[in-house]
DNA sequence: GTGAAAGCGCTAACAG
DNA sequence: CTGTTAGCGCTTTCAC
């Protein structure tokens, strides 16, 4: 069995309650008994038990996080940058994996809710309509990253997606493509809105056409590319450039086009969203749009312990934080036309 | 603040104990109260509180999992496999990244500890001397994956590794190629000491020699592969093909050689170990061993279920397993010769 | 400085 | 079938 404060309290002869105050560094404690005390913890091995402090206290200082997909290369550096930030602060961090079921997400945060974790980060599902937040019973903060309902009442950290998506198609349109298609993965995504969105404005902006054929959707992985783009090309029409949602559709729309015997950039130029870390290997060297991964993890976690500290659980006008984060234009081979 | 059962049990006229037999679907509760406490319990909003019931049953349902490198995609497909193989049986995953730092992974260790997890995964950052056990204190069970200290009292499960630098090797020499260098991450490693080993007895076998200057050592990321590579080349005088420890450092000797104006495979051959998604990329065509890394994952978590079900926390004779997984040679165009 | 005692929310005997 | 009671290990008043 694990030895207890009681345990240490016997032996050194104090009660347990000072025991207590030694081993948390309070005052008010003889610096002889302290030591007797700390020295004795360590001899008996002891370890202190989070569930029981967690239960008086009302606080784990533990953080859960809600990601859809820990194989897609953009989520895992988000999450280092959420643990270390996390960490600097003391608090430890729940990493649960959905695997794009919504169940699962569900069942998640009922769980995190179980362990009294002080605060949730959530990068969610699509969900248009908010069918997380009814679940998210306003007594532990959450804060929305990568993407957020539309009206949500909760903090978030972002990218500027609108933004994002006119950056990409412009500079399509710069290096001088008029057919430009889009492909995304699930067509009722709020963030598919809103790089579309960029699109369309920068499309219009140049007076070229949006051709519907051209705008197609899949799901988030990189055979979605790979077999939206072959079958364009296999019907005969095809955009002289695409714009991806993400990396791995890009990737996904290069290894399709180079199977169907076109050339990247000549024949067909790509850009992607996201700046994965094999966006930049020398062989795919594809153009995106770069997110602040790292950064958007810290924000988000600033955010949520400041909610935290401020109590009062649900979003209050004070505590509710909106960033939109700035994406930047990486320009690699993929698109470049000379 | 949180309704508890003693608030369900106030509302529905029963002693709390009933409400906690209703609510955990326990035997002789009469039907008509079970189902006037649900409904209470769901009116209320009720969300049981998984610390006080951790402190009192002594078990949590909940895995730890320490990784050295979640940005490592080798990692992730393993994470997946664990959690999903948790989920199954209702247990949640605490992951952890220590982000190679050895102190973090002692901190981890404390930490899951202080939560009371009912078992610990872990993949260990290198160390043959084995600093990790004695903060284990057995009385959580413990097992290691990828890699584990050499005479471990502990379970494990990973990939025959000098298996696999055999094959690689083999292959390799098979393709022609005579001159066969090794790239590894840190030199006191047991996962390269293995996978050395199985490369020098494929040397040996077939009596060639293993040039000393070709055996160059680094750290996990591509940046390794990148740098020696280049400063063989620079040296003139380097292999003509490159058993890499890791698909990363495969990549970053890819990314060297050609940038140095030379040609995988023709003028340099690579093999790889893990097969990470990317290897497979058309423009990456990396010969790999593949390890079963979703299998790797639900392995371990059969083995933590199963002594954790065996209770007595440390390791017993009865309860320890190995596993040793088979690696597979997959060969695609970066050491194909014709 | 330190001890005694209450209580966090829940489960598990033990009675009835 | 249901209530009473005793903790689980810890923090936190309130006395002394």
């Amino acid at each position: 069995m694990n030895p207890t404060i009681k345990d240490i309290a016997q032996r050194a002869n104090v009660s347990y309650a000072t025991v207590s105050r030694a081993l948390n560094n309070k005052p008010f404690v003889k610096e002889a008994t302290r030591r007797r005390v700390l020295s004795l913890a360590k001899e008996l091995n002891y370890t202190p038990n989070a569930l029981a402090r967690g239960l008086v206290k009302k606080e784990t200082r533990t953080l859960g996080l809600i990601i859809p997909d820990i194989t897609n290369p953009f989520y895992p550096e988000v999450a280092q940058g959420i643990q270390e930030g996390a960490g600097d602060s003391g608090f430890s961090v729940f990493l649960c994996n959905t695997n794009w079921d919504h169940d699962q997400e569900l069942h998640y945060l009922n769980l995190l809710e179980e362990k009294r974790v002080d605060g949730i980060i959530l990068a969610p599902i699509e969900n248009q309509v908010d069918v997380v937040e009814p679940h998210i019973r306003n007594r532990i903060p959450v804060v929305y990253l990568d993407k957020a309902p539309r009206k949500t009442r909760n903090s978030y950290v972002m990218i500027d997606n609108v933004r994002g998506g006119f950056l990409a198609t412009r500079h399509l349109i710069e290096q001088g493509y008029d057919t430009i298609g889009f492909i995304g993965a699930a067509e009722d995504s709020l963030t598919i809105d809103d790089r579309l969105k960029g699109y369309r404005m920068a499309m219009e902006q140049n007076r070229l056409k949006v051709h519907d054929d051209f705008v197609r959707f899949g799901n988030y992985r990189q055979v979605t590319g790979y077999t939206i783009i072959q079958s364009m090309i296999g019907s005969g029409r095809y955009p002289r450039a695409v714009f991806a949602e993400n990396d791995l559709i890009a990737l996904g729309v290069m290894q399709g086009a180079r199977e169907a015997g076109l050339k990247v950039p000549e024949d067909i130029a790509v850009i992607g969203f996201d700046d994965i870390p094999f966006a930049s290997f020398p062989e795919v060297q594809l153009s995106t749009i770069r997110q602040p991964k790292h950064q958007m993890g810290r924000t988000a976690v600033e955010i949520i312990l400041q909610q935290i500290k401020a109590g009062n659980g649900g979003p209050t006008a004070a505590s509710v934080k909106r960033v939109l984060l700035e994406p930047e234009l990486v320009v690699r081979r993929s698109s470049r036309s000379r």
